[in-house]
DNA sequence: TCGACTGTGAGTCAAGTTGTCTCATAGACT
DNA sequence: AGTCTATGAGACAACTTGACTCACAGTCGA
């Protein structure tokens, strides 16, 4: 009866995500064919189809089951964390596969809805975390932001993803704490 | 007997080469095909062949004759200069074609290296001539910076970029200012 | 103006891909 | 044990891809 609960459906689902996934990651957007990751799921064609009518809209979900640890439960000193966490996304930008996603997402949203959906959350959720934790330094007064805290986001982040994917060099520690001056007069000593 | 030479051939590249940037464009990289372009340019499929046997290195090709008029003859001072430049950035990522190829060619250069090969050209122009302008700058007391002529660069490009990209949000004339207050001290005031 | 050269458009072709459909099977709930 | 239903295998037409051929016309030297 219910074809949504059924434990063929869901197995399916996930091979088809898991191969989806390896693929985009390992050759890129253009490898996500039906066929390609049928094969590689080692299920028939037809299921593919069945799950996902059109590739773009599997590509797009499988980015989003990428995991997002990002940024979530900031502790003080706010400064500390910050540096804490840029960095972490500075390595995790180093791994060729978050390359992909970011990039593709960041593509695939110019001409595809489904995919600027999942951009717009990516960002979001980015975002939305980071100016809380900005927010709540500026109200300890640990921090007096230069802009808004949206903005300020953005200027923390933005250099590290260019860095990343554009200029394509190393991110060192150094690079990371302009980059936080950049946001505001910080209370506390800069080191 | 010179076959670059001769004006049929000179033709029928820009012809394709206007047709692969129309396409990439309006469509995204997936609809530069060797048909698709030469339906659109009004030749013959067997031509587009003839200049690219291959659709990537068309479309590196394509994207490379997008101008790139940015951060040229720097004028003092630098701040206001910086300023205006970082503007008129912004604005061109505000135009859908110009997110098209910097997208398209973050992507692609992580599969192809043709596509890899003009990043790296794309990215080198904008950081040198950029550090150059800081560098004389700094050399002329203007400012103080708090990292190298090339890591402020990226400070000052990285968060436009992801604005326009990742969080798809207008940058203002504030946002600007926080960009480069970011990259050190400067003597004049502030605004 | 003539003639040789050569890039081009149109067309053909085999090989592969795409999306759809059918059917027997086996896994899942009652 | 019996019923449902997601699945794999395969067949299928329509389309795409890359290679090739050939008549033709634009180009250039004489």
């Amino acid at each position: 009866m219910a074809t949504e609960s059924d434990p063929r459906f869901h197995r399916s689902s996930e091979a088809i995500l898991a191969a989806a996934r390896e693929l985009l990651i390992e050759q890129g957007p253009a490898a996500v064919t039906h066929a390609q990751v049928a094969k590689r799921a080692g299920i028939g064609r037809a299921t593919v189809y069945r799950h996902w009518p059109r590739v773009d809209q599997l590509l797009a979900e499988a980015m989003a089951t990428v995991p997002m640890p990002l940024f979530d439960a900031p502790t003080a000193p706010i400064r500390d964390w910050l540096h804490a966490e840029l960095t972490a996304l500075a390595r995790l930008l180093e791994l060729h596969d978050v390359r992909a996603v970011a990039t593709t997402l960041a593509q695939g949203a110019l001409w595809d809805p489904a995919m600027d959906s999942r951009r717009g959350q990516f960002a979001g959720v980015l975002s939305e975390r980071l100016a809380d934790a900005l927010d709540s330094a500026a109200a300890a007064g640990e921090v007096e932001l230069r802009t808004t805290a949206q903005s300020a986001a953005a200027l923390a982040i933005g250099p590290i993803y260019y860095r990343s994917t554009i200029e394509r060099e190393p991110v060192d520690s150094d690079f990371i704490d302009a980059a936080i001056d950049s946001l505001g007069v910080w209370s506390a000593p800069s080191r």
